[in-house]
DNA sequence: ATGAAAGCGCTAACAT
DNA sequence: ATGTTAGCGCTTTCAT
């Protein structure tokens, strides 16, 4: 029952520890006899090497590690799986080891993120879920910990971002329902704390600006993601501008509430008002009427995220593109077409 | 850059490491005065114990490890993540550490259960997604590693097990159909492989005999929880027998394929068929028709093997109840009505 | 090609 | 109440 060393191996195989080291490490100087011998006796014996062992002493071994912050997680929103897909199927296939954790903004603040790294050895971050205003997003403008940000963007050559082209998405998105005849378009944000939503509210702008359509700072709102938030909001909306003929919501969440909130109004959808979303989830096929939406990868966002971290890593201060955009696809369905 | 370790602390303290070991780990044989600077002066330097080295050398350090096996992550099932939410919590509420990991069969068979466990230092293991045919399964009887299988039983003082009372939620669920005048039953279960179908099974035989229906072994087909395969299965099942008249499935998934193969034959749901799933996906409120379903909780399923696990690490072989049943619910939607 | 030994950062006896 | 020291299992010089 007690775990077997490499002691034990090397015992068995009248040799050093540290030959074993080697054998196990793939050094080249080792007589291709013995190197089959210890691996043999390793399999019988049931050896492995210990982990903690291995990050304690030396400088290689690497982890990375996925941090959710906030994972308030509800079965509509299935992004953050499969991130976590996403990154896994990546360390797996490079035999990198893997590790998960899931902070909040109170955790955040009792200790750095340079303290949380170091304390787990990991050599890589990969983090979701961020806001500008947590305490981590000003402390990753001066790390030197290999980051990755899903979402989001810092100004540090240690620092990657992966994430959607929001602009263009947005910008396709809108310009979508310009292009279908609708010139009253609302804007049902989400929040002015997080990246994305700035992102997709300038390519709305850039939409409208494009077709000549005048800009209307009142036909923004900040529902914070919450579908019953915005389906409180785009029913005053409506109430009071009879003209709104679509929202673009930043969120399918959100795009719901707004198809709530227009349906409780007697108002037909597409007809009278068309509905865009962002995301792409599952339930937007579902629903009467089907979501039109932006779909976005988040799978690939994992893996993407997985390899610029290994960049990052592996060839500190080079200059990588330190923006990578993964494509996205503006799906029309019943509500907007 | 360079990670502050416990010689760090202790020189600017002026003791020995020792001391600011013991500071850290709570013993009681240190003076309030020291204890007070030295957490101070850790706070300054931004000083926390690497977890590498306290599992190293320290028996006590517990991590508990979620494992997944066969992670294929569909939008449509969002048990897992729910799952490793549940965990995630119970794990930061007791402060004890936590690790996710995702195993194949084929990764079974490269390495054993005891080998996998040792080489990561976990003191605990939750395991989600096994097969009866994997070869973990076999290793498990006779672990003495604390393990909560999720949905299956072994029998082995160190292993719990957590899920739904599978028997009583489709005895349940069958006999609301039965209530409801439906008389010819036809089950759509899942595999001969999976534990979860075995006793979902067991179920529906107990509520048609306590219901004196005749029991008919050619009313099961198995669908590996495939929609697709589900959909053509009881495409068959209803052109050849006309006078089924419900069908319970094992799963949501397969219950959304058996609807749309009634609804391709032109059958009326609920009035010439009733479907009945299980699971409680999110999507079931949303299709046309809702579905009726046998709702489970997987984020208690978390918690409480995250409690399960604790109890077996803590007290070994002391007789535990190791099975543990998270309430369900039988919701009747317009698919069964 | 292999052995010997010095750590990695920490805990846990054993001293005092 | 605190210092000293032997490991934990492994990697990695430095020898040979």
């Amino acid at each position: 029952m007690k775990a077997v060393t490499i002691k034990d191996v090397a015992k068995q195989a009248g040799v050093s520890i540290g030959t074993v080291s080697r054998v196990f490490n793939g050094y080249p100087d080792i007589s291709e006899s013995t190197r089959k011998r210890i691996f043999k006796i390793a399999k019988d014996v049931g050896y492995s090497p210990n982990l903690a062992a291995r990050t304690l002493s030396s400088k290689r071994q690497k982890t990375i590690a996925l941090i959710f912050n906030d994972l308030v997680y509800t079965p509509k929103t299935t992004m953050p799986m499969s991130i976590l897909n996403g990154v896994y199927d990546y360390t797996q296939s490079k035999g990198i080891e893997f590790a998960f954790y899931a902070v909040t903004t109170q955790k955040q603040k009792q200790k750095s993120f340079e303290q949380f790294c170091s304390e787990r050895n990991v050599s890589g971050v990969i983090l979701q879920g961020l806001h500008v205003t947590d305490p981590y997003y000003e402390q990753l403008k001066t790390t030197k910990i290999p980051t990755v940000l899903i979402d989001m963007y810092v100004d540090n050559p240690y620092v990657g971002s992966v994430s959607t082209d929001n602009v263009a998405a947005a910008k396709d998105a809108v310009s979508s329902l310009i292009k279908s005849g609708r010139k009253n378009i609302d804007m049902m944000n989400g929040s002015y704390n997080a990246t994305v939503s700035v992102w997709r509210e300038q390519g709305y702008h850039e939409a409208l600006e494009a077709a000549e359509l005048p800009p209307n700072s009142s036909l923004i709102q900040y529902a914070n993601y919450d579908e019953q938030i915005a389906r409180l909001m785009a029913k005053q909306v409506i109430e009071q501008d009879s003209t709104i003929d679509a929202f673009f919501c930043a969120s399918d969440l959100m795009a719901l509430g707004v198809i709530k909130a227009a349906q409780e109004l007697n108002k037909r959808i597409p007809e009278d008002i068309a509905v865009m979303g962002f995301d792409g989830i599952e339930l937007g096929e579902y629903v009467t009427p089907s979501l039109s939406t932006v779909s976005q990868q988040p799978y690939q966002f994992g893996q993407e995220a997985g390899k610029l971290v290994m960049e990052l890593i592996d060839k500190p201060t080079l200059d990588h593109v330190l923006i990578r955009h993964v494509p996205y696809k503006v799906i029309t369905r019943e509500s907007s077409d």
